[in-house]
RNA sequence: CGGGGUGUAGCGCAGCUUGGUAGCGCGGCUGGUUUGGGACCAGUAGGUCGUAGGUUCGAAUCCUAUCACCCCGACCA
């Protein structure tokens, strides 16, 4: 990619209403753009960055056996009235008539669609376990959005459905998608921690959450000394104390804030009792399945991903989840022929490599590229001027260090390594 | 929904108390000199002051209503 070919939007102030580091710094970096309260226009550096954490997610469930699919936002509400849901969720359900008068809603979750989908097509034990999961924008008519994309009215999340004969194989898949979640955060290199948590509007008996540990965080977590807890929720109820002040007394937990990016739970029987989803047992015994749910919210993630590696001058992406892996920060090349057409050497070399490649070919000041490359947080920066023309060189400058040096082209592959 | 706050150029803000020609910085555009860490000079465009009503000879400024946005809380992933 080029510049040239690939608006960038960075900015050097930013709106006041941001509050928080990586609400700012999205901004400034050119990821976001506020549409409305808790709606976000992605422009491309954000987007890029959303398609790189989708890329592993989609790796690493394709590995645990469990099949993409894609269901409708806009749901009737036949199906959340045969849950109970159309009552039960309340007024964070965005809800609407069509030209008929027909109810529906835009789907905040999607328990409802995924059994009705099941219950139509699965009829005989022989075809379970099953797993699907899709990536899709969900709405949710928050009462008061905030800080960005963190806590949004419209964003996107991963969520798989899995289901089962038994409680015992909902079990182990549970357990199975567990470690496939550990796999997942630990590839989007985020220092996260798994807690026992409520299953809340979602249903069910058991449930974890994954949190990002970040001061800005919404949730409240009691953790031991080898992170290991509960959410707030969950220890009123286990020790029987009403506030934070009176847990920690009584415990001696840590207390910490959290960003929650993952949610599993066993939702049981609840969904596939109210919505008669039935299969056939090896002995022609008719029964309700089991099912489980699995969410990762995707671009909460990109926030707490900031949130957690950044520094003065902008954001530090992991480099799994960068939205390049590498910039080609040329210096006069639109008057530097030799400059313009070593670069274009080198971007062509990286290309062939197969790796992510931005060539900043801006008419622009050297100090304004490096500024606006370091707020974006690209962690490889390749300068290329009239000395390394001249050399056949790059300079080559960490996103992480402040110091440059000069190598060999052919050594820029296994720099990038 | 309760409490607090803000709406003036793309962004950050001043002006409002005490009514009388709508300003500043950054950004944009044109031309030129620059380009190795957010350059400089000259010129230029851009605002029915959130919206509607009222008071007044005259309203960004005073009054009323309304909308939007932000923060704290309740709630929630």
């Amino acid at each position: 990619m080029k510049v040239s070919n690939f608006p960038i939007f960075t900015q050097k102030d930013v709106p006041s209403e941001a509050e928080i580091t990586s609400h700012q710094l999205m901004i400034k970096s050119g990821m976001i753009r506020k549409l409305s309260s808790g709606q976000y226009s992605w422009l491309p550096i954000g987007l890029r960055v959303i398609q790189k954490i989708e890329k592993i997610i989609r790796e690493e469930l394709n590995n645990i056996g469990c099949a993409e699919i894609l269901m409708p936002s806009v749901q009737p509400a036949e199906l959340w009235k045969e849950s109970g849901r159309w009552d039960e969720y309340g007024p964070e359900l965005l809800r609407f008539k069509d030209r008929h008068e027909r109810e529906f809603c835009l789907g905040p979750t999607f328990e409802e669609v995924i059994t009705d989908l099941i219950r139509k097509d699965v009829s005989s034990y022989k075809q379970l376990p099953m797993n699907l999961f899709q990536i899709s924008s969900k709405f949710r008519d928050e009462i008061r959005p905030r800080f960005g994309v963190m806590r949004a009215r419209e964003f996107i999340m991963k969520d798989a459905y899995s289901f089962h004969e038994t409680q015992d194989c909902l079990d182990n898949t549970y357990e199975i998608y567990k470690s496939a979640y550990q796999k997942i955060f630990k590839r989007l290199m985020l220092d996260y921690t798994i807690v026992d948590a409520d299953s809340g509007n979602i249903g069910g008996n058991e449930s974890n959450e994954f949190h990002v540990i970040a001061e800005t965080g919404e949730d409240d977590l009691l953790l031991d000394n080898k992170c290991n807890g509960m959410n707030l929720e969950i220890a009123k109820i286990k020790y029987s104390e009403d506030s934070l002040e009176s847990i920690i007394k009584k415990t001696g937990l840590t207390h910490k804030k959290g960003i929650e990016v993952g949610h599993i739970f066993k939702l049981g029987q609840k969904y596939s009792e109210k919505m008669k989803a039935k299969i056939t047992t090896k002995d022609s015994k008719s029964i309700n399945m089991f099912m489980g749910c699995y969410g990762i919210g995707i671009t909460r993630i990109v926030a707490a991903a900031i949130e957690q590696s950044h520094d003065s001058n902008g954001i530090i992406w992991p480099k799994s989840i960068s939205p390049f892996e590498a910039v080609i920060i040329e210096i006069d090349g639109h008057k530097n022929k030799e400059v313009r057409s070593h670069s274009n050497e080198v971007y062509s070399l990286l290309k062939n490599s197969k790796k992510n490649i931005i060539h900043d070919d801006r008419n622009a000041n050297f100090g304004n590229k490096m500024k606006d490359w370091e707020l974006i947080g690209i962690p490889h920066m390749i300068i290329i001027g009239n000395n390394e023309a001249k050399n056949k060189t790059i300079t080559y400058r960490a996103r992480t260090e402040n110091t440059k040096f000069e190598i060999k082209v052919e050594e820029i592959v296994s720099k990038l390594n």
